[in-house]
DNA sequence: ATGCCTGCTTGCAGCAGA
Protein backbone atom coordinates (compact mmCIF):
# COMPACT_ATOMS: atom_id res chain seq x y z
CA UNK A 1 0.00 0.00 0.00
CA UNK A 2 1.42 3.43 -1.01
CA UNK A 3 1.94 5.28 2.04
CA UNK A 4 -0.95 8.17 1.55
CA UNK A 5 -3.87 5.27 0.19
CA UNK A 6 -5.00 5.65 3.82
CA UNK A 7 -5.14 7.75 6.92
CA UNK A 8 -3.83 6.26 10.33
CA UNK A 9 -5.32 7.82 13.60
CA UNK A 10 -4.46 6.69 16.59
CA UNK A 11 -4.90 7.16 20.69
CA UNK A 12 -2.56 6.44 23.34
CA UNK A 13 -3.13 7.53 27.09
CA UNK A 14 0.82 8.41 27.92
CA UNK A 15 0.47 8.58 31.22
CA UNK A 16 2.55 11.60 31.85
CA UNK A 17 4.29 13.02 28.89
CA UNK A 18 7.35 13.86 31.01
CA UNK A 19 8.06 10.57 32.14
CA UNK A 20 7.27 9.12 28.44
CA UNK A 21 8.77 11.61 25.99
CA UNK A 22 11.23 8.67 24.72
CA UNK A 23 8.59 6.11 24.55
CA UNK A 24 6.10 8.31 22.77
CA UNK A 25 9.15 9.55 20.32
CA UNK A 26 9.70 6.10 19.33
CA UNK A 27 6.63 5.10 18.88
CA UNK A 28 5.66 8.08 16.83
CA UNK A 29 8.80 6.98 14.61
CA UNK A 30 7.96 3.51 14.29
CA UNK A 31 4.53 3.83 13.77
CA UNK A 32 3.96 7.24 12.17
CA UNK A 33 0.40 7.93 12.41
CA UNK A 34 -1.04 10.93 10.65
CA UNK A 35 -3.25 11.49 13.52
CA UNK A 36 -2.40 10.66 17.63
CA UNK A 37 -4.78 11.56 20.58
CA UNK A 38 -3.29 11.76 23.88
CA UNK A 39 -4.40 11.44 27.63
CA UNK A 40 -3.01 11.86 30.54
CA UNK A 41 -0.56 14.49 29.67
CA UNK A 42 -0.13 15.40 33.87
CA UNK A 43 1.75 18.06 33.01
CA UNK A 44 1.18 21.95 33.30
CA UNK A 45 0.05 23.92 29.94
CA UNK A 46 3.72 25.19 30.05
CA UNK A 47 5.78 21.80 30.27
CA UNK A 48 3.85 20.30 27.19
CA UNK A 49 7.35 19.39 24.98
CA UNK A 50 6.31 21.16 22.05
CA UNK A 51 9.86 21.14 20.25
CA UNK A 52 10.37 17.49 20.52
CA UNK A 53 6.69 16.84 19.21
CA UNK A 54 7.84 19.47 16.57
CA UNK A 55 11.21 18.03 15.88
CA UNK A 56 9.42 14.53 14.92
CA UNK A 57 7.06 16.25 12.41
CA UNK A 58 3.78 16.90 13.83
CA UNK A 59 2.34 19.85 14.84
CA UNK A 60 0.34 19.97 18.18
CA UNK A 61 -2.76 20.93 20.07
CA UNK A 62 -3.09 20.39 23.87
CA UNK A 63 -5.06 20.87 27.05
CA UNK A 64 -2.56 20.93 30.11
CA UNK A 65 -3.32 20.52 33.70
CA UNK A 66 -1.10 20.43 36.59
CA UNK A 67 -0.43 16.68 38.10
CA UNK A 68 -3.60 15.05 36.46
CA UNK A 69 -5.38 14.79 33.11
CA UNK A 70 -4.72 16.69 30.28
CA UNK A 71 -5.25 15.63 26.35
CA UNK A 72 -3.59 16.82 22.71
CA UNK A 73 -3.79 16.15 19.06
CA UNK A 74 -1.10 16.23 17.22
CA UNK A 75 -0.86 15.68 13.23
CA UNK A 76 1.58 14.72 10.91
CA UNK A 77 3.88 16.34 8.42
CA UNK A 78 2.84 19.68 10.17
CA UNK A 79 -0.57 19.53 9.24
CA UNK A 80 -2.58 22.37 10.12
CA UNK A 81 -5.31 21.27 13.21
CA UNK A 82 -8.13 24.54 13.46
CA UNK A 83 -8.77 23.97 17.58
CA UNK A 84 -12.85 24.11 17.84
CA UNK A 85 -13.09 23.62 21.84
CA UNK A 86 -10.73 22.71 24.52
CA UNK A 87 -13.44 21.75 27.47
CA UNK A 88 -16.50 19.37 26.86
CA UNK A 89 -19.31 22.09 26.99
CA UNK A 90 -22.08 21.98 29.80
CA UNK A 91 -20.10 22.49 33.29
CA UNK A 92 -18.31 26.16 33.24
CA UNK A 93 -17.12 24.72 37.09
CA UNK A 94 -15.25 21.45 35.48
CA UNK A 95 -12.12 22.53 35.52
CA UNK A 96 -10.70 19.33 34.17
CA UNK A 97 -8.45 19.08 30.84
CA UNK A 98 -10.73 15.92 29.43
CA UNK A 99 -11.65 17.00 26.10
CA UNK A 100 -10.21 18.66 23.35
CA UNK A 101 -11.89 18.80 19.50
CA UNK A 102 -10.83 19.75 16.42
CA UNK A 103 -10.38 19.58 12.38
CA UNK A 104 -7.48 18.26 10.86
CA UNK A 105 -8.18 17.80 6.85
CA UNK A 106 -12.00 16.55 6.44
CA UNK A 107 -12.39 14.74 9.97
CA UNK A 108 -13.62 16.05 13.13
CA UNK A 109 -11.98 14.69 15.89
CA UNK A 110 -12.66 14.68 19.97
CA UNK A 111 -10.29 13.10 21.89
CA UNK A 112 -11.29 12.35 25.14
CA UNK A 113 -9.79 11.04 28.53
CA UNK A 114 -13.13 10.35 30.40
CA UNK A 115 -12.93 10.30 34.71
CA UNK A 116 -12.23 7.01 36.19
CA UNK A 117 -15.01 6.92 38.43
CA UNK A 118 -13.77 5.11 41.13
CA UNK A 119 -14.71 4.13 44.18
CA UNK A 120 -18.37 3.74 43.44
CA UNK A 121 -20.31 5.20 44.52
CA UNK A 122 -19.74 8.39 45.43
CA UNK A 123 -18.41 11.95 44.65
CA UNK A 124 -16.17 11.06 41.48
CA UNK A 125 -18.81 8.44 40.19
CA UNK A 126 -20.65 11.07 40.72
CA UNK A 127 -18.62 13.32 38.68
CA UNK A 128 -18.28 10.33 35.82
CA UNK A 129 -22.20 10.16 35.46
CA UNK A 130 -22.22 13.77 35.08
CA UNK A 131 -19.55 13.99 32.78
CA UNK A 132 -21.20 10.71 30.45
CA UNK A 133 -24.19 12.79 30.51
CA UNK A 134 -22.54 16.18 29.24
CA UNK A 135 -20.66 13.66 26.85
CA UNK A 136 -24.18 12.36 25.43
CA UNK A 137 -25.06 16.18 24.80
CA UNK A 138 -22.46 16.43 23.40
CA UNK A 139 -22.08 13.72 20.91
CA UNK A 140 -25.62 13.66 19.86
CA UNK A 141 -24.98 17.54 18.54
CA UNK A 142 -22.10 16.14 16.78
CA UNK A 143 -24.42 13.23 14.92
CA UNK A 144 -26.51 16.22 13.63
CA UNK A 145 -23.54 17.30 11.65
CA UNK A 146 -23.05 15.49 8.42
CA UNK A 147 -19.12 15.26 8.22
CA UNK A 148 -16.46 13.02 9.20
CA UNK A 149 -16.36 12.46 13.28
CA UNK A 150 -14.16 10.89 15.10
CA UNK A 151 -14.29 10.17 18.77
CA UNK A 152 -11.08 8.62 20.54
CA UNK A 153 -9.22 8.00 23.75
CA UNK A 154 -9.33 6.42 27.39
CA UNK A 155 -13.23 5.89 27.68
CA UNK A 156 -12.37 4.19 31.31
CA UNK A 157 -15.82 1.94 30.41
CA UNK A 158 -15.22 -1.96 29.78
CA UNK A 159 -17.90 -1.85 27.09
CA UNK A 160 -18.73 -5.74 27.69
CA UNK A 161 -17.85 -9.59 29.87
CA UNK A 162 -15.71 -9.90 26.60
CA UNK A 163 -13.17 -6.79 27.32
CA UNK A 164 -12.12 -7.78 30.85
CA UNK A 165 -9.65 -10.67 32.06
CA UNK A 166 -11.87 -11.64 35.14
CA UNK A 167 -15.62 -9.71 34.51
CA UNK A 168 -16.85 -11.55 38.47
CA UNK A 169 -14.19 -9.26 40.01
CA UNK A 170 -14.83 -5.98 38.29
CA UNK A 171 -18.79 -6.00 38.90
CA UNK A 172 -18.65 -3.23 41.32
CA UNK A 173 -15.90 -1.34 39.30
CA UNK A 174 -16.89 2.25 37.98
CA UNK A 175 -15.31 1.42 34.53
CA UNK A 176 -18.14 -1.81 34.52
CA UNK A 177 -20.90 -0.53 36.26
CA UNK A 178 -24.14 -1.15 34.83
CA UNK A 179 -24.20 2.71 34.32
CA UNK A 180 -20.88 3.25 32.62
CA UNK A 181 -21.82 0.30 30.32
CA UNK A 182 -25.42 1.73 29.32
CA UNK A 183 -23.59 5.08 28.23
CA UNK A 184 -21.20 3.07 26.20
CA UNK A 185 -24.14 1.08 24.55
CA UNK A 186 -26.32 3.85 23.77
CA UNK A 187 -23.79 5.65 21.61
CA UNK A 188 -23.54 2.31 19.71
CA UNK A 189 -27.77 2.67 19.76
CA UNK A 190 -27.77 6.16 18.70
CA UNK A 191 -25.18 5.28 15.90
CA UNK A 192 -21.91 5.60 16.50
CA UNK A 193 -19.54 2.45 15.64
CA UNK A 194 -16.73 0.55 18.06
CA UNK A 195 -14.36 0.31 15.43
CA UNK A 196 -12.36 -2.38 17.01
CA UNK A 197 -15.37 -4.70 17.64
CA UNK A 198 -17.02 -3.75 14.16
CA UNK A 199 -13.51 -5.47 12.65
CA UNK A 200 -12.97 -8.05 15.50
CA UNK A 201 -16.59 -8.98 16.90
CA UNK A 202 -15.66 -11.81 18.81
CA UNK A 203 -11.78 -11.66 19.51
CA UNK A 204 -10.08 -10.80 23.12
CA UNK A 205 -8.84 -7.19 22.35
CA UNK A 206 -6.86 -5.39 25.71
CA UNK A 207 -5.68 -2.09 25.42
CA UNK A 208 -4.77 -1.65 29.35
CA UNK A 209 -2.73 -3.78 31.49
CA UNK A 210 -1.90 -2.39 35.18
CA UNK A 211 1.14 -2.03 36.68
CA UNK A 212 1.18 -4.66 39.40
CA UNK A 213 1.02 -8.53 39.81
CA UNK A 214 2.43 -8.72 36.16
CA UNK A 215 -0.25 -8.27 34.96
CA UNK A 216 1.31 -7.55 30.47
CA UNK A 217 2.86 -10.84 30.95
CA UNK A 218 -0.43 -12.75 32.11
CA UNK A 219 -2.91 -10.90 29.84
CA UNK A 220 -4.57 -9.48 32.35
CA UNK A 221 -5.90 -6.44 31.15
CA UNK A 222 -8.99 -4.20 29.79
CA UNK A 223 -10.35 -2.55 26.68
CA UNK A 224 -10.78 1.05 27.73
CA UNK A 225 -8.83 2.87 25.14
CA UNK A 226 -12.03 3.05 21.98
CA UNK A 227 -12.63 4.51 18.35
CA UNK A 228 -16.41 5.54 17.86
CA UNK A 229 -16.82 6.31 14.51
CA UNK A 230 -20.19 8.28 12.82
CA UNK A 231 -21.63 6.38 9.63
CA UNK A 232 -19.80 8.94 6.94
CA UNK A 233 -16.26 7.35 8.79
CA UNK A 234 -17.38 3.61 9.60
CA UNK A 235 -17.55 3.32 5.80
CA UNK A 236 -14.07 4.25 5.25
CA UNK A 237 -12.90 2.28 7.85
CA UNK A 238 -10.01 -0.34 6.17
CA UNK A 239 -7.99 -1.98 9.28
CA UNK A 240 -7.88 -1.23 13.22
CA UNK A 241 -5.69 -3.01 15.75
CA UNK A 242 -3.77 -2.16 19.55
CA UNK A 243 0.43 -1.78 19.14
CA UNK A 244 0.63 -4.38 22.35
CA UNK A 245 4.25 -4.49 21.72
CA UNK A 246 4.96 -0.90 23.11
CA UNK A 247 2.76 -2.21 26.35
CA UNK A 248 6.45 -3.96 26.77
CA UNK A 249 8.70 -1.41 26.30
CA UNK A 250 10.78 0.08 29.13
CA UNK A 251 8.82 3.21 31.01
CA UNK A 252 6.11 1.78 28.94
CA UNK A 253 2.49 3.40 29.97
CA UNK A 254 0.03 1.18 31.36
CA UNK A 255 -2.14 1.48 28.31
CA UNK A 256 -0.73 0.45 24.78
CA UNK A 257 -1.78 2.61 21.57
CA UNK A 258 -5.07 1.76 19.97
CA UNK A 259 -5.23 2.52 15.63
CA UNK A 260 -7.46 2.85 12.82
CA UNK A 261 -6.86 3.06 9.05
CA UNK A 262 -9.05 4.97 6.86
CA UNK A 263 -9.68 5.23 3.11
CA UNK A 264 -9.25 8.67 2.03
C1' DA B 1 -10.49 -6.25 51.80
C1' DT B 2 -5.81 -4.61 50.70
C1' DG B 3 -1.56 -3.93 48.29
C1' DC B 4 0.74 -4.99 44.53
C1' DC B 5 3.35 -0.41 40.58
C1' DT B 6 4.10 4.17 38.63
C1' DG B 7 3.93 9.28 37.97
C1' DC B 8 3.39 13.54 40.04
C1' DT B 9 4.09 16.97 43.62
C1' DT B 10 7.85 22.68 45.67
C1' DG B 11 7.28 16.56 47.56
C1' DC B 12 10.79 13.82 50.98
C1' DA B 13 4.62 10.58 51.95
C1' DG B 14 0.28 10.94 49.89
C1' DC B 15 -2.65 10.93 46.19
C1' DA B 16 -4.64 9.10 41.86
C1' DG B 17 -4.85 5.85 38.58
C1' DA B 18 -8.05 1.47 36.85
Amino acid sequence: MSPNASLKIATYNVNGIGSRLPVLLRWLEETKPDIACLQELKAPQENFPEAAIKDAGYNAIWHGQKSWNGVAILARDHAEIKEVRRVLPGDDEDLHSRYIEAHVGDLLIGCLYLPNGNPAPGPKFDYKLSWMKRFITHTDELLKQNIPVVLTGDFNIIPTEVDVYKPERWTNDALFRPESREVFHSLINKGWTDALRKLYPDEIIYTYWDYFRDAYSRNAGLRIDHFLLNNVVTDKLLKAGVDRHVRGWEKSSDHAPVWIELSK
